[in-house]
DNA sequence: GTAGCTTTTTGACTTTTGTCACACCTTCGT
DNA sequence: ACGAAGGTGTGACAAAAGTCAAAAAGCTAC
């Protein structure tokens, strides 16, 4: 427990009262390998905190996977839009690794925003990151080619790819199987 | 005075003391068609609230003008890589239409931030609907093809393309004028 | 109006990516 | 060891989008 003490409060900085507020919040959870945090149609009520293991998000469309998101250790995982306006999701979440997460509920974190200017401020700090993490990768699709998106995953995250599949990769760098077996083929 | 107090007031939902601490960190600004709020190379120091008018931010890759956002009257304009690194911008923000905008600077916003909760819960609201919205602007490139594409932003900005050339919505789009062009030609 | 500019459209062609089919290789359980 | 299933690589072809060039259509300023 002192570990997962360190963890929030590396992340989140809170002092000790707020650290024991949004620790009372938090609910511990384990899901295996393959298994689904949710599914599309369900409504997302939590935002997740994963704390070892691997998630990745996706759409389906016609039988097709679209990945829109991969989570690794220490980072936070929702539908942001579905937990926001309380309807059914689109998106399914899958555990690619056994996954030990510390979930929070929408109604709790509310109610932690209102009590600590502090936590709100852990909100927004974290919402900054993450909307520039997306601006970088929408940038991606805006500017470079499908061999550079791939070459740029090779940089950012090396040791991801040990992880996925690469249809999964492809799928999230927005193109076919075939055609990213073609890119990697090119070894210049 | 008193309408920018109305329209400032309807956006973030602030009591009378926070929308006094709010609206005296503002400055106002008024920028004519074609100019830059600002270019590449510039450090972002502000957000800017839209009044009135149009801005658009661009990439320059290779000559060529990537759009990444069409900025409409009561919306908030910044770039937030910039804002948060300190580090030069690598786009530019230029206004299509004479616009009329208020801005707070950085440094004055994080007092303000410190100063109110209340303020602070706007920021992390707003940087929620902001996520949001990029969101589903990145599904449209996982999900759909360019007619698909187009045909979305005639539904969610049906005015918009009066305003804009045909040029600039290519490049949002993330494909060629001519291309567009194509497009457009398909009657069905 | 018309000259000069920009924007949009059209055409021929190239490049990139997708599609479909199938072979190859793991891995995993029996 | 065996076969099934899933993941990966390759080839031939199709579709989508990009490129380059030039014509047509819109604007703007005299």
């Amino acid at each position: 427990m002192t570990f997962i003490r360190e963890g929030i409060r590396d992340i989140t900085q809170f002092d000790e009262p707020d650290l024991l507020l949004f620790q009372q919040a938090l609910t511990g959870r384990q899901i295996g390998k393959g298994q689904f945090l949710m599914q599309p149609g369900d409504t997302c009520r939590h935002i997740h905190f994963l704390q070892t293991g691997l998630l990745r998000s996706f759409y389906l469309k016609e039988e097709e996977e679209r990945t829109i998101a991969f989570s690794l250790e220490n980072s936070f995982c929702t539908d942001l839009k579905s937990l926001r306006s309380g309807q059914p999701s689109e998106i399914a979440i899958q555990a690619l690794e056994p996954s030990v997460l510390l979930s929070i509920s929408k109604s709790d974190l509310i109610r932690l925003y209102q009590q600590s200017h502090q936590i709100e401020a852990f909100g927004r700090r974290l919402l900054e990151t993450l909307l520039e993490e997306q601006e970088e990768y929408l940038s991606w699709f805006r500017l470079y080619s499908a061999k550079e998106r791939y070459d740029f995953m090779l940089q950012k995250h090396p040791g991801l790819l040990q992880r996925i599949s690469l249809g999964q990769l492809a799928s999230y760098l927005g193109i076919r199987r075939e055609t990213l077996s073609r890119i990697r083929g090119l070894r210049s």
